[in-house]
DNA sequence: CTAGTGACCATAATACATAATAGTCACTTG
DNA sequence: CAAGTGACTATTATGTATTATGGTCACTAG
């Protein structure tokens, strides 16, 4: 068990606190109500009842806080995700939901939660760790059904599995990222279908 | 020949005019070297010896001046897009040099001609007509290479046309659209390979 | 030594008065 | 009638003075 864990920003003060619990639940509560701009270290401190001095004993700064927040969100669709292909068994079927539950979850994230919706925007632009974490693990568990599918011979084995995995994480980006969904609204109703089309005709045998 | 030109600002005044090539020719080098924003209509009035007020005898808006001058920008690409996918005479390699070539010609505006990629971008992002009309174009080109593809059996023939050119067209996107690729630098090297490798085996009969 | 803070500073955000700008129209000139 | 414009307005952009905010640090209390 290799438990890299790369904080991007090191934690401060001690790891396991219970007040660092309550920071983060109180940036989770404001972060989403009033959004990240809008929610002042003051106003997280006030909150919890100390002084915003106290904070930054816990973390080194504000945007190290988004960070956390942003990365609960993000393991959260992760968790969906993982869920949904989980339902299926064979590997071309958990492509597909795959597709599905990533748009899904996206969509639910821009339109139920915007200010959480934001953060995830700014950490995708500004190339935050829990983003580039995030990007990362979807493109494991991809890896993880390819190799699978190679495996039980639903898909072909010729092309090199890292060619096929970077090719379909670029298929899927646009509704990964953030940022790019927002630019791809038109499209999400029939996307996951349409190219889960395509992406399994590449992987037929 | 049903030459239906959906012009989206109709166009003021006498359609074929020497006044109106001149404002077309200011606006051309006033954008493209100080930007949209920074050019003033009065700018261009100067710059052509005519009152502001004149300019108006021939476009409605600053923005239809705007969308002549980014229709060009975009058929130039369109252009050059076809020029490539003319130097293949098979199907399969038409269709990465389609994609090599939108590619090549994004990044050119975008690193050559900056106000005019931002033009581009928010034509992009406010939908106007001159940026619709080039993804139409587009896709009908990729619809072009598909059929023929289909007809010289380099290609498979069993899904709906439609849909191939849908799913197509959603992977090609991230890279036409100027205000995607802004986000796709990091992969604007491998993407075009990688994709049409992964678009061919799709289409493979 | 640990838990916690008030006072402080440089930078960023805000607010608001002022200046520019897009766009129109009645009008002149030949 | 065709070519062209000055003067005007409502809206938007800009500069600037002021406030708010992120972040630090020396310090206190127990």
């Amino acid at each position: 068990m290799n438990k890299t864990v790369t904080h991007s920003v090191p934690a401060r003060g001690p790891a396991d606190h219970e007040v660092r619990d309550q920071i983060v639940a109180a940036a989770t509560e404001h972060f989403s109500r009033y959004g990240y701009e809008k929610t002042t270290v003051s106003d997280l401190a006030k909150a919890i009842g100390f002084s915003k001095a106290y904070i930054y004993k816990f973390f080194e700064s504000k945007q190290a806080i988004g960070e956390m927040i942003c990365a609960n969100c993000l393991r959260q669709i992760e968790a969906e995700v993982r869920a949904a292909v989980d339902e299926a068994d064979r590997p071309p079927e958990k492509l597909r939901r795959m597709f599905k539950a990533i748009v899904a979850a996206s969509l639910r994230l821009f339109f139920q939660d915007r200010k959480l919706y934001e953060i995830a925007a700014s950490a995708a632009t500004e190339r935050w760790q829990p983003a580039l974490a995030y990007e990362g693990r979807i493109r494991e568990l991809l890896q993880d059904i390819l190799q699978e599918g190679r495996q039980t011979g639903d898909f072909e084995r010729k092309t090199p599995l890292d060619e096929t995995v970077m090719a379909i994480y670029l298929v899927m980006r646009p509704y990964l990222n953030p940022l790019l969904l927002q630019h791809s609204f038109d499209y999400t109703d029939e996307a996951p279908a349409q190219l889960s089309g395509l992406v399994l005709r590449s992987l037929s045998p």
